[in-house]
DNA sequence: CCAAACTAAGCAAGCGCTTAGTCGCGCTCG
DNA sequence: CGAGCGCGACTAAGCGCTTGCTTAGTTTGG
């Protein structure tokens, strides 16, 4: 009988290489990542990984969707439990950037690996991409209509916001000075002053 | 004799190679260009590359310094032409979003091809990256001394000042719907916001 | 006629992926 | 009950191809 932890450690094989895959992919780029490399720090043989995804760029796949879908659930989950478009901003858009420190690998692959994507799955994950985006839209939509915030281009100003938070995965290691607690502080505050929120 | 446009096309060859290698380097990535691949953007035969650089990487290298020169002089002579630190900042950010949509293909390989510099290479580059990120940290500063601005964390919000910009290079293409005007515009208002500048 | 710019041909290494088989485990059935 | 069978997980070996780069030679302007 395993414990838990070895449990997590050994874990299901698939779910071994989809983690080897996104360690590779965040620290080399996806085509300086070799299916031998993602064998070997999944404990397998070169061989072993067609036993579990048709071809490197379906591994990427796999990682790409897995990571859009838990920053899309992650955010919804934010979204619905606030309780004033303010709130909703903060927790937004430091949930986000807290998100992108945390899961720093994860979040290179999703907003940075994005054109190694087959045409087919590029497509799929343009779905969840504006799922993502739709959320702070319209959390700001709301924020306008109760006068709460003061922006006039609802678009280019969740761009914006977005931009910052994603930019945390772009210079993030885990030995960076700044802390995810600090880094969900400071977004969640500069995200309240781009829109203009009465303080 | 050839007249200035000719020049500009024909050029010198390893100024053409240089426009050749961003190209495929935005497009394509680092590592997924080959140097077939340059050399026929650039009318070379494959070896002709190596007449004027002495490996892929180099070039990789040429082209990131020039990039990175290319910005730090652009934020340098912006920020010395203004008259007072919001305007400064207004400069600086707008300017450098706009670089970034006009220029993106340099941008991007400024921004996201780094890592595949050797070590040698990183080093000098992050000398040209610190320039740029005090030219920023400077006005900041400057404005909260003059009391114009309100910032407790100058360099985490210079960071989130960059990130707002610097994203542009990852999602503008030509066909954008926003030009590199309205995204100056834009981005030059919401920085000042950023920093909490009366307005 | 020489140096510099360029090319045709190709080399060694490494790539993604396949093939042919081994291993071990649960299940059937005489 | 246990011999044997089927099957999914896995590997050793290697195939065909592309890669970055080199070599040996040709062309060309001064």
């Amino acid at each position: 009988m395993l414990t838990p932890s070895e449990m997590a450690e050994a874990g299901d094989t698939t779910l071994r290489l989809m983690m080897a895959a996104a360690d590779a992919f965040a620290e080399l780029g996806y085509h300086a990542t070799t299916t031998r490399d993602i064998a070997s720090r999944a404990g397998l043989s070169p061989a072993g990984v067609y036993v579990h995804f048709s071809s490197k760029e379906a591994l990427l796949f796999e990682v790409s969707r897995l990571g859009h879908q838990t920053a899309r659930d992650l955010l919804h989950r934010l979204a619905e439990s606030a309780a004033s478009p303010s709130e909703a901003l903060r927790a937004l858009i430091g949930g986000f950037a807290r998100w992108h420190a945390e899961h720093y690998q994860l979040g290179r692959i999703v907003q940075f690996e994005f054109r190694n994507l087959s045409q087919e799955h590029r497509a799929e994950v343009r779905g969840l991409r504006r799922e993502i985006d739709t959320v702070v839209a319209e959390v700001l939509a709301e924020g306008v209509r109760r006068g709460d915030f003061v922006v006039d281009d609802i678009r280019g100003t969740a761009l914006a916001l977005m931009s910052m938070a994603v930019d945390v995965a772009r210079w993030y290691t885990p030995d960076t000075r700044r802390t995810p607690d600090a880094i969900e502080a400071t977004y969640a505050d500069l995200a309240l002053r781009l829109v203009g929120a009465a303080r």
